[in-house]
DNA sequence: AACTCGGGGCA
DNA sequence: TGCCCAGAGTT
């Protein structure tokens, strides 16, 4: 089977796994969800969607946060205060989306990228979430699914990308983000991949070829 | 494209 | 405690 023929299995299964897919990646605006998406590099995202909600009420955008103090911002996040470096980014970025973009989200990758605590992958996500743009953000769960079921050919994640942008369900770039990256997470993981559980082994090369 | 970095989850 | 992971930044 080749890949895009794996994709309308592969969206029924999880339909039916995962009936909310936009819930978790939806926030109110793209200043949240940027700001939400730097927070939760390295992070578990229990913990950050526990602390966004709190850091939200203090500043939802990004005129209220350029405002508040450096300080606030590091003891509402602190417990995830990444080398220390987090609160300092979400506070310039919110500075330079002031004096750079007229307080709103850019939407081009060069310009998101400048950004500091913006990647490749938190700028994708951006994208494709806030913008409908037809992008993949391939971390470490998407690329690990995408080469188990065999959605892709390699473990270059830059690669892989090209690789799932062309067999992207139409109009549906958010729902196949949040299946590939909820399945990684929960059933499909690193160390020990629930294959019991899973809904769509039958769509899976390595199941396969393991049984 | 490979390497570095080092907090946090988990065994 | 020690291994492994996550992605941005760097080389």
């Amino acid at each position: 089977m080749t890949p895009a023929e794996k994709i309308p299995l592969l969206h029924v299964a999880f339909s039916m796994k995962f009936p909310s897919p936009k819930s978790e990646l939806r926030y109110d605006t793209p200043f949240q969800l940027l700001i939400a998406t730097i927070m939760a590099a390295q992070s578990t995202d229990r913990k950050v969607n526990e602390i966004n909600q709190t850091l939200f009420s203090i500043c939802p955008d990004a005129v209220s946060m350029a405002a508040t103090d450096l300080n606030t911002i590091r003891d509402t996040i602190k417990s995830i205060n990444y080398y220390n470096n987090k609160a300092k980014n979400i506070h310039t970025v919110s500075k330079i989306l002031l004096t750079e973009h007229g307080g709103t989200v850019p939407s081009t990758r060069e310009e998101l990228e400048r950004l500091p605590g913006v990647g490749r992958k938190t700028a994708n996500v951006v994208l494709a979430n806030a913008f409908g743009q037809p992008v993949m953000a391939v971390d470490t769960h998407v690329q690990r699914v995408s080469n188990r079921i065999g959605l892709c050919s390699t473990t270059t994640p830059r690669e892989t990308e090209d690789e799932l942008i062309a067999i992207i369900p139409p109009g549906q770039v958010a729902d196949f983000h949040h299946y590939l990256l909820l399945h990684g997470r929960y059933t499909c993981k690193a160390r020990k991949p629930e294959c019991e559980t899973c809904p769509v082994t039958h769509v899976c090369d390595t199941y396969k070829s393991e049984k």
